[in-house]
DNA sequence: CGCTCGATATTCT
DNA sequence: GAATATCGAGCGA
């Protein structure tokens, strides 16, 4: 199995959001002895791009930081932080060569392996409510900041992202739950998939953005 | 279904 | 002390 390399994620940030949508995020749970145990994935459905100084809603906009040091460093790298005190979110490093920082957060999975390892670390059944979250599916995959800063371009790592290039049509809107940069349209979603974080607004269900027509101005 | 509220890391005021 | 890239329990309509 192949994954997306560095040079996938060395493009601007919100173009790698747009082409991560109908790939899969794996988890691979290993024994002592190094053996594949279990494998978790889903179909991603939707995620979002955070950007560096041209961006007053990233983590990045103030500059380095503890917290925020893996959207300055090598592209292809899991940023997981924690979150409103419960929960964790997972992101990829990801930018264009001449930006300094900039990230992907993932928002929503649809649950493809492992249904029952998700089922129980989420303590729910509905498929529908497992993965329809950047919280969620942190818990359904068993990703803490113990992932934090790993290689996500290496097909044999404990979490990374293989290709799964079925048809998508991907649409763009507003990105969720913040407050600045609101015009900014660096959300990107699967416009058929059931699987998304939250209902999406009519307005935005017609603005199609597939690799064929996308440009920058787009999603400014 | 829609509302409020608690969980409490990280950063800012 | 307040805000934030949220979620789920508990409530009442």
């Amino acid at each position: 199995m192949t994954s997306p390399d560095e040079s996938f994620y060395f493009r601007p940030t919100a173009s790698v959001a747009r082409d991560l949508v109908g790939k899969k995020l794996v988890r691979i749970v290993r024994g002592n002895d190094g053996q594949v145990v279990r494998r978790l994935s889903g179909v991603i459905v939707e995620t979002e791009a955070y950007g560096h100084s041209d961006d007053k809603a990233s983590h990045a906009y103030i500059g380095p930081t503890r917290r925020n040091s893996i959207m300055f460093g090598a592209v292809g790298r899991a940023y997981v932080y924690f979150s409103y005190g419960n929960h964790f979110c997972v992101n990829i490093s990801a930018r264009s060569p001449n930006a300094k920082a900039g990230a992907v957060l993932i928002r929503a999975l649809q649950p493809l392996e492992g249904l029952d390892i998700m089922q129980q670390l989420r303590n729910r059944k509905d498929l529908y409510d497992l993965t329809s979250g950047p919280g969620k599916l942190t818990k359904a995959m068993g990703i803490t900041n113990l992932l934090n800063g790993v290689d996500m371009t290496d097909p044999d790592g404990e979490l990374h992202i293989e290709p799964e290039d079925a048809p998508r049509s991907v649409a763009c809107s507003p990105r969720v739950g913040i407050s600045r940069a609101v015009s900014k349209k660096w959300r990107f979603f699967d416009i058929d998939s059931p699987f998304v974080s939250r209902t999406v607004p009519a307005i935005h269900r017609a603005r199609i953005v597939t690799a064929r027509v996308y440009t920058n101005s787009h999603i400014h």
